[in-house]
DNA sequence: ACCGTAATGTTATAGTGTTGCGAACCACGC
DNA sequence: GCGTGGTTCGCAACACTATAACATTACGGT
């Protein structure tokens, strides 16, 4: 149910979504991460002010990672004078609380879904459907720490990116 | 690109001829890699023109990423006409021959240190110098592997970047 | 020499991300 | 209430990254 379609612009010609869990209720997706995050935010003392929130809902509107720009269509209804700038900040924000994940590969946007606590997360994006879902393994995270320490890299960051079909978009 | 060239033994410590080795001959990487481009196309049949070849040589000149309007500059002296398409089409070639691998995160290309086989590198991006080094671990290959598996999706490509201080530039 | 394909030239434009500065806003202490 | 200082936002311009579209040239095979 992600549908692609609800309010926004965010449509960008490819195919509709299809979510990987057939069963999930989506607009409970959405409704989940706005609360949660307005927990979390509260919890810290950091402001989710309208102008973020909507970039978070937007976000959320799928489970397409989301440009900047497809984003900014989407808040200037509401702030017209909205501008690359606002939205920039607005991801800022929302990636320093932990809210949103940034995929390097698509320079796109998606929602994370356990803010809570830091983690690395992987990404599987699929070609046909663009739906992206994070996973966690900490076996992956230990093998790439171990490479690092081999050659005394402090490792800091790190993002790892996949591609491929989805159970929902592969051929039988 | 550290370990250009051969086998080096490939986990412990640091590669013999590694970005990350001060001794590290870089005059020798480079020819290296020119070297061993220019044979693999050869038994390909594909051509290294001289424009692929002088961006491939651009690339090779550190191993930090460059970027592809770097590239441009690089390459404007002995071919005054360039123009962007000129360099992404020379990286598109480059890219698909596996000669060189592109940083997602920096928009950025590096030379490939081991353009035999396609393979899946893992690059460690040092904050400080900039330098990025191409590492191989098939533990993490098959970690990736099981964990998309176990979601029934169908792995095309993956990427791995990671960040941090190099031992070079790490604090003693 | 001729033809078809691959490679390059050329111009324009789309897409992504940043800088800088000033005004408005908000929380907090007085 | 009233500053005051830090955060957020408006606004304009700009810088960087990448591709589209079409014309032209070079190459390789017959």
């Amino acid at each position: 149910m992600q549908n692609a379609g609800k309010k926004s612009g965010l449509d960008s010609g490819l195919p509709p979504n299809s979510a990987w869990n057939n069963a999930h209720d989506h607009q409970r997706c959405i409704e989940d991460a706005i609360v949660t995050a307005e927990r979390i935010c509260r919890e810290r003392g950091a402001r989710l002010t309208p102008i973020r929130g909507r970039i978070l809902e937007l976000v959320w509107e799928s489970h397409r990672p989301a440009g900047a720009y497809a984003l900014l269509d989407g808040l200037k209804p509401a702030h017209p004078s909205a501008a690359p700038p606002t939205v920039y900040r607005a991801l800022e924000f929302l990636l320093k609380q932990g809210l949103v994940h940034r995929i390097q590969s698509l320079n796109a946007f998606v929602g994370c879904a356990d803010p809570e606590h830091a983690h690395r997360g992987l990404f599987l994006i699929c070609d046909a459907c663009g739906d992206a879902v994070e996973i966690e393994d900490s076996a992956i995270d230990r093998a790439v720490a171990q490479s690092a320490t081999q050659l005394g890299f402090a490792l800091k960051s790190r993002t790892i990116e996949a591609t491929g079909l989805c159970r929902q978009c592969s051929p039988a």
